[in-house]
DNA sequence: CACCAACATGAATCAATTG
DNA sequence: GCAATTGATTCATGTTGGT
């Protein structure tokens, strides 16, 4: 592990150096990793220009205007006569496809081989988002959906409430061992699993950025308490957060806030504009020891036998389950011996059972003064005293 | 209009006669509708022996081509009882693909210039069918979450828990003037529009159908609440439901309550005679107006996440219990902080008075203006948002 | 019969380390 | 790189069986 996952202002992790994918070929002219910057210009362009995996995680809030002008417009800029021509439909869904892709396959040079992609969209694009992802070989984790509590109604009475938009959380590949903090988000959440739906509120109010005139700056603001919940579910302090579709900065002020670096691209300047003076404006949260998950500590590894060896339980010893149905016999060299087989702590315990597996350390029980205790905390004691040994 | 929306028991609408659509090639050998029977055989094939323009709703619960890996244990060791069964299983994303692409043409034909047509599916297959469902002409409504009030956990902690599922509403195509009973849904959700986030149990108990060993007559048996509020929205009495994948006829079943027709198509002799067992047991409601399911009440559980996400109570923020013997410090993840131990406000509340349990929101307090006030105070606070947003 | 404890189960793309 | 081993991990709901 880097030395980045102990702290908030530690050098972002660099990537392992082990490539699990056929090499990339790597644009001549690339430049270091801008950290906590804006880059201005095209999304691909910019992507082709930074190093190959370098990238922890990655937020995209792309555009999904299908059939609309600006940057999906047709090449030929040719007038369609019936705007639902079937074959017009067509060509305005591969264009969307292609420029999906494009950015898509941009993004995943730059991801490190553990790193996560989220994309955010709504039923007009995200389906089309979904099937290039896994075309790409993106592994999807989950689909998380974003309940708001405050929508626009449906106006016409033609439809549901439009009351959500959908997450697509994808890791670089199949084989990634990503980042997921799994106990701090349940320690927030009332000690239950995190589901896959969340309820947040649409951006409104302080946090709505406006122009000079009192406009909105930017027409799909996200909520930072949506990003916030993102980045502390997938990243770790120090780690750097890219958003090739940055607008007005939502992913890098809530990444800025909690001790993630980030690099954004934008192509418009006053999106830019409003974004910098945002960053400038946040304040990151300053004690380190606030900002690590919460997490379970990794214990070491204890063996079996060394509780035999260290006389917290002797030879001979009979170990039953909790209900006493099953009972085998401790042996000099850490094994169990039920009737005339012989094996580990899990192996028999997984045999008397009739499954594939057991947890020897929490099926097997000793009798101690009557009661009978899991072998799991004779395990502790020898933790302890290693852990004491250590300082 | 057709006679057909005054009563439960007229018969079917016939098609309009007007061809939206370039002309279509019927099959020479079509067979006049089997109305409320199912056809067993191949799903494409029985479709385009269909008459075309014949079905005013299709509701279908493809296969969601899972790609399970191995085994799954529970923390327990016991088994998970996965969809393992062949029809789920297909080469690649290709074939997915050409089969989703093929059902659906073929479902579109026999569609009523102004049917609408229901998916549902998960992230494992709903991307591909939604971009495939625009290829193709449909037009998208709405894309509708169905909320799991139990959803099986993710045992290992690696993932959010999956705990929704998707399903996509689609006219045939843009000009399509569907069904959809805006008025009848507001007035039987206390008069606000109808969310596209649905809270609906999994289909369990009672209404789980069994064989003759007590094992589930079939691996995805979908709640019938769900698909009464599908077809309480978008069909209308008298009209035709088809379910191109019936398995064992949840939807054949709540069409015949609901004073619909039903048209089932299901390969396997096993789900059909489970299916034509289950459906000569339904009575039909005599006024179908009776019945709108009411949505799944439960006391909203608030995160204590949510009140650091949403800025109420900022990381560093220091809690005290009433009496100020105790302190502990608010993490950006939502976790405490006491020295160096982090747990969510119940677990480190318990560990601070030496209990077994405690309740955090009572127990620790914060300071609002010199006056220490619980932390329960703020989670009203987000409370009141989540009861607007739930209606 | 009431009550409680134990058990069962749901569309799941669900490990990390050692040898 | 692959196989074998170790060991970490669950929420809501309904049913069954015992007191």
């Amino acid at each position: 592990m880097s030395n980045s996952r102990t702290g908030a202002a530690a050098a972002p992790r660099m990537s392992s150096g082990t490539t699990r994918l056929r090499p990339v070929l790597r644009p001549v002219d690339t430049a270091p990793l801008p950290l906590d910057s804006i880059i201005e210009g095209d999304c691909i362009a910019a992507l082709d220009r930074l190093p190959a995996e370098s990238i922890d995680l990655v937020f995209a809030d792309p555009p999904y205007n299908l059939q609309l002008g600006g940057d999906l417009q047709r090449p030929d800029q040719s007038m369609v006569d019936a705007v639902d021509d079937d074959w017009d439909k067509f060509e305005s869904f591969a264009a969307y496809d292609a420029f999906t892709r494009d950015w898509l396959k941009a993004v995943r040079r730059v991801m490190k081989p553990d790193a996560t992609l989220w994309v955010i969209g709504s039923y007009h694009n995200i389906f089309r988002v979904g099937a290039t992802l896994q075309d790409l070989g993106f592994w999807l984790l989950n689909d998380v959906v974003w309940r708001k509590t405050n929508p626009m109604p449906n106006f016409r009475g033609k439809r549901f409430t439009n009351a959500h938009e959908t997450l697509i959380w994808a890791a670089r590949e199949q084989a990634s061992r990503y980042t997921f903090n799994y106990e701090a988000l349940k320690a927030g959440n009332e000690d239950v699993q995190v589901r896959s739906d969340w309820l947040i509120p649409l951006c409104t109010g302080g946090e709505r950025l406006k122009d000079e005139n009192g406009h909105k700056a930017h027409p799909t603001q996200k909520p930072e308490a949506l990003l916030a919940r993102v980045l502390l579910a997938a990243s770790r302090p120090g780690d750097v957060v890219l958003d090739p579709f940055f607008g007005t900065g939502t992913s890098g002020a809530v990444a800025r806030k909690l001790g993630r670096h980030f690099v954004g691209i934008e192509r418009d300047p006053g999106y830019i504009a409003a974004a910098r003076a945002r960053l400038a404006a946040v304040t990151p949260v300053a004690d380190a020891a606030l900002l690590m998950p919460a997490e379970k500590r990794s214990e070491p590894r204890i063996a079996f036998a060394s509780v035999v060896e260290r006389g917290l339980l002797a030879p001979g010893a009979v170990l039953v389950d909790q209900r006493g149905r099953h009972k085998a016999v401790v042996r000099v060299d850490g094994s169990l011996m039920l009737g005339d087989i012989a094996g580990s702590i899990h192996k028999i315990g997984a045999l008397v059972q009739g499954l594939p597996a057991c947890n020897g350390w929490t099926f097997w029980h000793f009798s101690d003064g009557g009661a009978l205790k899991p072998i799991d905390d004779l395990r502790a004691v020898l933790r302890k005293e290693l852990a004491d040994a250590e300082g």
